[in-house]
DNA sequence: CTGTTAGCGCCTTCAT
DNA sequence: ATGAAGGCGCTAACAG
């Protein structure tokens, strides 16, 4: 049926184990021998059965990595930045897409085991407490990006300081001499543990405790992630009777929203209203966002990195590394009319 | 070290074989010694091994996806459908993404193998004529999707009929009275053998001739794919002393460029140039680009459904489905000014 | 240097 | 109904 060692070993006289040998490129074989094994090999046009091999090995040669809604741009960009640094390993790379609470507790459970695979990666979801032993625990290396926990000091993490990055936002806003900026974020509590939005939440209040801005609930709308319900949301805020002049949005996707909100209540960008989104997807060049930009595709760049270095040598102490975060200005953001 | 079947065995009081027909829940066990092995197996919290269960059955239990730019929002939309399909299933997703010419022959090569993978999906890389042989001979099922081949009739194949949707979307602007319609297009000739631009291209042609309009060469740009070289070959084209007043672009994202270069030009769309796309990914709709929309989540779907099909049963005959295409009028079309 | 042997963990006959 | 044994294809340790 399908050619094995055995068939290669038989053609080319010698023991299966010489075979083995020469695949591996390893032990010292004969040059002699080692060719007449690598013409039976091509000429049988043998190819060594990764499953065997893996069983053999105790190893998977597969990395998983566990990403919520894959297809979101930002997180695409991620996923390029893996791929690509993957592609040049030996590692398959098997995709776990969370798009519901249940997937993701199950992922969280099951994927991290030696028998599944030799590597985890996590991105965008962060450990909830309940998650911390098991992961802590686990023994297959993880790496977390875009995602962290303060007892998972044990993990290698690629992180971003979305605080600082609200803060940044929020204080580019005032600084443009707003006082009335508004907040558009994910719903802040949900089952996936999401901290973006939170954080940057915290950024913002930051930024505008620090100009002596109080703060005002109103001016904060979260909701499901997407340009229809940051619309919906926007929408609601511009017809306070006190609107803010200008919007902090927490992803370029949601900004998307606020911008056809500001269309839908006929004010212009930026002179009636000033929006600053947030990951600088590819979208946002074209649109002239303004916007504060992460590394996504070096994140799972970096990801992958350390992966494959525990990979290597599993002694390698953990790294928590930060990636920073960048002011983009375009043309979204301009400063406040006069305050009435 | 890792807990086995043969641990869980001894627990229970049984062989190895009955705990094995316990977890494929299959042969009648007596209900009572069943209970017994499924107390061990919690107990021991024991998960089988998916490597060896894998060799001791001969099947991977894995997908493979080739795929070319994983991150360009038209396959990432065909990706979606991909992968919400599978994770029903028992099957993993593995990526194979495509980037270089390379890459291609490579996973072409040697992906498509039962040692490999159970099934095989190709997307959006039509195979040459080189490639035919092997692709039928291949002893594991391969669906293509958005990719096809005269000759391999053997294999199930989702496709799309772009030399129709080429048709439908330059007839709309010449129905607007457009006769100088430019078409913008990926490179028609390369390595990676992409089919879409040409057969556009064609359906382009056809459009033109039914209607009595001469075909100028120097009407189509083609180059790399993206926005940059799109507007580019755009700029050049609108500065031709006989300017198209249409364009049709091959895919949204070249449309942008195209947008982009119609502000370059300081030509309004759609008053003094129409543009059209190809395949109504999200973005699209926001700006409020007039396209052609391709089902391209339900083609990913389609693909998935055709190959676990196969997968359950073998002879089942090979299907080749299209993928009905449609015209989504919205802002960047318009009826063309009095022809000079 | 190279052939032989013993597993890797599970599934599947084959007897009982 | 259930235990025992053989094998999936490969790697690695052990002799020579």
């Amino acid at each position: 049926m399908t050619t094995t060692i055995r068939d290669v070993a038989k053609r080319a006289r010698v023991g299966l184990g010489t075979v083995s040998r020469v695949i591996n490129d390893s032990s010292q074989v004969s040059e002699s021998t080692r060719q007449r094994v690598l013409n039976a090999i091509a000429e049988l046009n043998f190819v060594p059965n990764p499953t065997a091999r893996r069983l053999s090995l105790g190893k998977t040669l597969t990395i998983a990595v566990i990403v919520p809604w894959f297809t979101r741009p930002a997180e695409v960009e991620r996923l390029r930045g893996v791929e690509n640094t993957l592609a040049e390993s030996q590692y398959d790379l098997v995709l776990y897409n969370v798009e519901t609470p249940a997937k993701r507790d199950t992922y969280f459970s099951d994927v991290p085991r030696r028998e599944n695979t030799d590597g985890v990666m996590i991105i965008s979801l962060s450990p909830r407490d309940d998650d911390v032993e098991r992961l802590a625990n686990s023994n297959v290396p993880i790496v977390l990006v875009d995602a962290n926990h303060p007892s998972l000091t044990s993990l290698n993490r690629v992180i971003v300081d979305d605080v600082a990055g609200g803060y940044i936002a929020t204080q580019h806003l005032i600084e443009l001499g707003h006082r009335h900026i508004g907040y558009i974020s994910d719903l802040l509590e949900t089952p996936f543990n999401f901290t973006s939005s939170r954080d940057r939440l915290q950024g913002y209040r930051k930024a505008l405790k620090a100009a002596g801005i109080p703060l005002r609930v109103d001016y904060h709308g979260q909701g499901e992630h997407g340009r229809y319900e940051a619309r919906r949301l926007t929408n609601e805020m511009l017809q306070l009777p006190d609107r803010p002049t200008a919007i902090f949005a927490a992803s370029d996707t949601q900004a998307l929203g606020v911008l056809e909100a500001a269309q839908d209540q006929r004010l212009r960008v930026p002179e009636d209203l000033s929006v600053i989104g947030y990951d600088d997807i590819e979208i946002s060049e074209y649109i002239g966002l303004t916007t504060m930009r992460q590394l996504l595709y070096e994140s799972g760049k970096r990801g992958v990195e350390l992966l494959l270095e525990v990979l290597a040598d599993p002694t390698a102490p953990p790294i928590c590394e930060a990636m920073p975060t960048e002011l983009i200005l375009r043309n979204t953001t301009a400063a406040a009319a006069r305050t009435s």
